[in-house]
RNA sequence: GCCGAUGUAGCUCAGCUGGCUAGAGCAGCUGAUUUGUAAUCAGCAGGUCGUGGGUUCGAGUCCCUCCAUCGGCUCCA
């Protein structure tokens, strides 16, 4: 007999090497029929495995991530064996489940994929899924399992199997369909009752721009048609949110081929809100003891390399600048630090003069790769509301929890609660990316993970995302469809003050070189606004909206009135406008409505004659008549309600 | 940069297998209307069909180049 610790506590006890299925089924029986996948001592099991030893049972159903992981792990098997029916010579790699789906990396040979074909391999993926083939697992030596992949010619197969251990190597069949597989299935095939194909990527193998293309086929199952179909209408919902639909219909931005791609053109609109931002983060800064500077937007090449960026950057980067005499060479400005480390530079300082925090809203310009231009979101001319702090050790950790409070203060302040933290290290072997000692390197993780365990912020640590001159801890941030963008950053930098020769006088009457924090709590205004945009669908925080009131007459009888109403309300700092147009007040209404203004003001006879207004709230209609001093009163209260929850001193 | 898709008026789209002067709605302009909580009516104007080549008697439609955009990959100071 074997005794199985359940989540709850709960022990059982079962005779030797009774299947999972079984036990799930001694719970009960709605849960034998869900039951998709299992965690056993740490291990994901199939649901037909036995088990002989005590230990701690997870049972995993659809409703788990675990238990969608193995369904979607399970359609990447179908969705090969039905490449492999309809291409016979694609050669599979791997095909692994994602956040929303799977897909499988396949070369295809010669043979292009489109995205027509996706049709033809979801008809084949149903029929193989309808015939309800179980899923088994086998051991197999690294022998015959190399003999294998060798025979049917796939190297990839052969390389991944290279690095196995032998021992430890398993295939999984179902019908005649065969892939190397560690397993973790559901039952058998009949479960999957519903099969999108979403798009075809190309994908390097193993991630590695030098190897070889292979084609990426993406798609997404579910247990029923139903969660299928709503799942599309998820989307189709979140395209509305796209920044880019909602830059273009709110007036806010726009791109144009003339100028150049990547290089957005703000409109009015888009400047109003953008600027407030601005404002809303210069009064915290200057509350924090920032300092404003201002640094131009190109710099002699010089000044890239003594900060590195030019050997790290330089060929990726727009060509520089020449002068047409004196062979001088400029860059457009990428960054804002190496600038900031010679306004540091200007005078000399004393400790007692530390901390120094330089802030500007600095415009630099990247050369992104074409194909990794996306709207707001990543472009070649963007501004970071850029600072660097210079400081000496024993300040350092508490500049860097000042900081992480700024940075919860304007994620606050805009609604943006679900952010993921992350540790950005170094890639651990190779170091040949970055600059700087080992021991500097150790001195800057340590102070991030301090400061983060200091503030109780969960976080997960990602190698290989630092930057070139020091460790970073980011704020990621999701985007209408989930893809995940790094906003909030903090770096800790020993590096540059060194390369920049910075230094202050110590207590001591010797020179020291301070430590650098670089840091920007939006990341870039593009970045932030368009992540601001998708979150809130265009109707934007009260206090932050270019479209608070809009004043809409009945007839433009009551032009006069309307004037009055609209100088009342600037007097009081609302920014409003008034639409006299000849136009039904139905269509103004619902061009208001579209345009997202959040208060409607009516006008007409009775108002006039009441001296009231009447209100209409954007998605709520119509929410009566008050005076004017009231709504003043409403509004404001709306508007601090719309600002920050965080405490921030 | 790479793989795949897309590109018709300011916007959203129609234009079948190549065949008369390329259509619609919204927006715009002009006029009428003076309106009570999500589209008043009429008229007008607006397009070298992304660009440059090619095939053809004939190209928005087929082929190639380039450009831009979209979904991914790689990259991201």
């Amino acid at each position: 007999m074997i005794k199985i610790t359940l989540p709850d506590g709960a022990i059982k006890t079962y005779s030797k090497g009774i299947k999972v299925i079984d036990i799930a089924r001694d719970i009960s029986e709605g849960l034998a029929r869900k039951v998709l996948s299992a965690n056993f001592n740490d291990k994901i099991v199939e649901i037909s495995t036995p088990i002989s030893e005590n230990g701690n049972l997870i049972l995993y159903t659809w409703n788990e991530k675990e238990g969608k992981n193995a369904f979607w792990h399970s359609s990447a098997h179908v969705l090969a064996q039905s490449i492999i029916a309809l291409y016979p010579n694609a050669k599979l790699t791997i095909g692994p489940p994602v956040e929303n789906g799977f897909y499988y990396d396949v070369d295809f040979g010669k043979t292009s994929i489109s995205e027509k074909d996706l049709l033809v391999i979801e008809k084949k993926f149903m029929s193989f899924a309808r015939e309800k083939n179980n899923f088994s697992m086998r051991s197999i030596s690294k022998k015959e399992a190399l003999t294998y992949y060798l025979k049917i010619k796939n190297d990839y197969k052969v390389e991944l199997i290279s690095d196995l251990k032998d021992g430890e190597i398993t295939f999984c069949d179902h019908s005649d369909f065969t892939d190397l597989c560690k397993g973790g299935h559901i039952p058998n095939t009949g479960f999957i009752k519903a099969v999108k194909l979403l798009s075809v990527a190309g994908a390097y193998w193993r991630g590695d721009e030098t190897k070889k293309q292979l084609t990426r086929i993406y798609g997404i199952s579910f247990p029923k048609q139903k969660e299928l179909n709503e799942y599309l209408s998820l989307i189709e919902e979140a395209k509305k949110r796209d920044h880019r639909k909602l830059g273009k219909e709110l007036e806010l931005f726009t791109f144009s081929e003339k100028v150049g791609q990547g290089l957005p053109l703000w409109l009015p609109k888009g400047t109003l809100l953008r600027e407030r931002l601005e404002n809303f983060l210069k009064i915290a800064q200057k509350k924090s003891g920032y300092d404003q500077v201002i640094s131009p937007h190109i710099g002699n090449k010089k000044l890239y390399i003594t900060s590195g960026h030019y050997e790290m950057y330089g060929l990726d980067s727009f060509k520089p600048i020449e002068t047409p005499s004196n062979n001088e060479s400029f860059l457009l400005k990428p960054m804002n630090c190496p600038h900031h480390c010679e306004i540091f530079k200007a005078k000399n300082w004393s400790y007692k003069d530390l901390p120094v925090r330089y802030a500007e809203f600095g415009t630099v310009y990247r050369y992104e790769q074409s194909g990794e231009l996306h709207g707001l979101t990543r472009v070649r001319g963007f501004t970071q509301d850029d600072a660097h702090i210079f400081c000496m050790p024993n300040q350092l950790n508490s500049e860097i929890n000042k900081v992480i409070d700024l940075v919860l203060y304007v994620f606050s302040s805009l609604s943006f609660d679900n952010f993921k933290v992350q540790v950005s290290l170094r890639e651990k072997n190779n170091k040949k990316k970055y600059i700087g000692s080992d021991y500097n390197w150790k001195l800057a993780e340590t102070a991030i993970i301090e400061s983060v365990n200091q503030k109780k912020l969960n976080y997960n640590i990602v190698y290989g995302e630092a930057a070139f001159y020091g460790p970073k801890l980011d704020f990621m941030v999701k985007d209408a469809l989930g893809r995940e963008w790094q906003l909030g950053t903090i770096q800790v930098d020993y590096n540059l003050p060194k390369r920049f020769n910075l230094s202050y006088k110590g207590k001591d009457n010797k020179l020291h070189c301070p430590i650098m924090i670089h840091r920007a709590p939006f990341g870039s205004l593009e970045r932030f606004i368009a992540i601001l945009i998708e979150h809130t669908a265009g109707n934007f925080p009260l206090w932050i909206t270019p479209n608070q009131v809009i004043i809409l007459t009945v007839s433009e009888k009551f032009e006069n009135y309307a004037k009055k109403v609209l100088n009342f309300l600037e007097n009081h700092e609302i920014r409003a406008l008034i639409d006299n147009r000849s136009e039904t007040i139905g269509k103004k209404i619902r061009e208001a409505e579209i345009n997202k203004y959040a208060f409607m003001i009516i006008i007409g006879e009775k108002e006039m004659k009441n001296k009231k207004i009447s209100i209409r709230k954007r998605g709520e209609g119509d929410v009566g008549s008050l005076t004017l001093n009231k709504f003043i009163k409403k509004i404001n209260d709306d508007i601090s309600k719309s600002m920050s929850k965080f405490e921030f001193n």
